[in-house]
DNA sequence: AAGTCCAGCTTACTCGGAGTAGGTTACTGG
DNA sequence: CCAGTAACCTACTCCGAGTAAGCTGGACTT
């Protein structure tokens, strides 16, 4: 480790280091609770330094978000390869995305904050990256379903990405859902449909 | 009307004028975006006054989403009498929801923006005030449906709560998804399943 | 009719945090 | 040893949330 007084360090490192104490800090305190003065502190830097790298709190919390987003993808991602059915394909990124919002709290929690940026300039590439997220689904929709309508190919992959997200919020509450009780039970209402379970 | 110089209202009217406003500030410029200032300006009123009433700008956007709440949960709750099957149920109650965040896009844009709260001190009540949205569907499914599982039926509603957030979110923008074309994706989806849409 | 009370209202602040102007230092190649 | 520049800092401005303290019009007594 680069030994005695913090200072002077390359760009790239710097970056990497501001982004992952303001992953922390923003995890914590929420975006709105956070000052940018606390960050430049714990990081050991002065407030410009972030402005120079990042050019707004905004553009801070933006690029946390993105990393974050890569690191879910690349789980999901990950776990789908080999799958040789539909339903095997959306029960592993369903397990893959359980697991990751229970393992990586911080990350998870930045994602839920994106949020708190509608209505302000960076809307526009939030809702531009959020399409990443459901692009995966739309592609194993229509690689492994019959969807010559993509309207509803689109609708379909919101569909599932807003019942996962509310469903893990919800899943924090309770430690006894595992990830493997939370994809049963996204399995089942989407694969299966309500009514199965009418009476 | 009360001719003259806008002066001296009960407070009862006043707290209605205020929100109202605020609902339409908070809905175009986002609540960050929003000063306390410029609502009061338009109000017609001083600063304090707002404070007065509300304790502070989380407090007066809280009122806001309350009553937008309020609304929503009306609507949803009246279109579902007199259904006589699950299916038919949930259909008229997707279908009134669709309805309501077309023609009432300020309540609707208000609703999303609780979202900005997330780790303030008003989370708590947020999250309180956000069970009522799927109590409705608990109960909803505890009649029509077969569940002995509390903790399923829960998630259930989590999940189609979920599900169909974002699905209204997405069908802003595409004006030719009208919201009978919304609910026939949802009700497709969570009636159906994917098993039927497989090859 | 004059006095009193107070709900509704205001002006004029403080305070903290986002964002910036402009200068300073340490390392890098010549 | 001397640029030159990348990394960095001090010391601000500015804006908006929240507040202290006082003013006023009219309802209600007596």
């Amino acid at each position: 480790m680069t030994t005695a007084k913090r200072k002077r360090m390359p760009r790239a490192e710097r970056e990497r280091q501001m982004i992952e104490i303001a992953e922390q800090v923003f995890g914590e305190r929420g975006y709105a609770m956070a000052s940018m003065d606390e960050i430049a502190e714990l990081v050991g830097v002065s407030k410009p330094m972030l402005y120079e790298y990042f050019n707004s709190k905004e553009g801070l919390l933006l690029a946390c978000i993105r990393q974050s987003r890569a690191a879910l993808q690349e789980a999901t991602e990950q776990s789908i390869v080999g799958a040789d059915s539909a339903q095997e394909a959306l029960r592993r990124g369903l397990l893959a995305f359980f697991v990751f919002i229970r393992e990586r709290r911080q990350a998870w929690s930045l994602l839920r904050h994106e949020m708190a940026l509608i209505g302000t300039p960076a809307a526009d590439e939030i809702e531009e990256t959020r399409r990443q997220q459901t692009d995966l689904i739309t592609a194993l929709m229509s690689g492994y379903f019959d969807s010559e309508d993509t309207l509803r190919a689109e609708a379909s992959a919101e569909f599932v990405v807003g019942a996962c997200e509310r469903l893990a919020i919800w899943c924090e509450r309770f430690p006894e859902v595992t990830p493997e009780k939370a994809t049963e039970y996204a399995m089942d209402l989407l694969w299966a449909g309500l009514s199965q379970r009418a009476i």
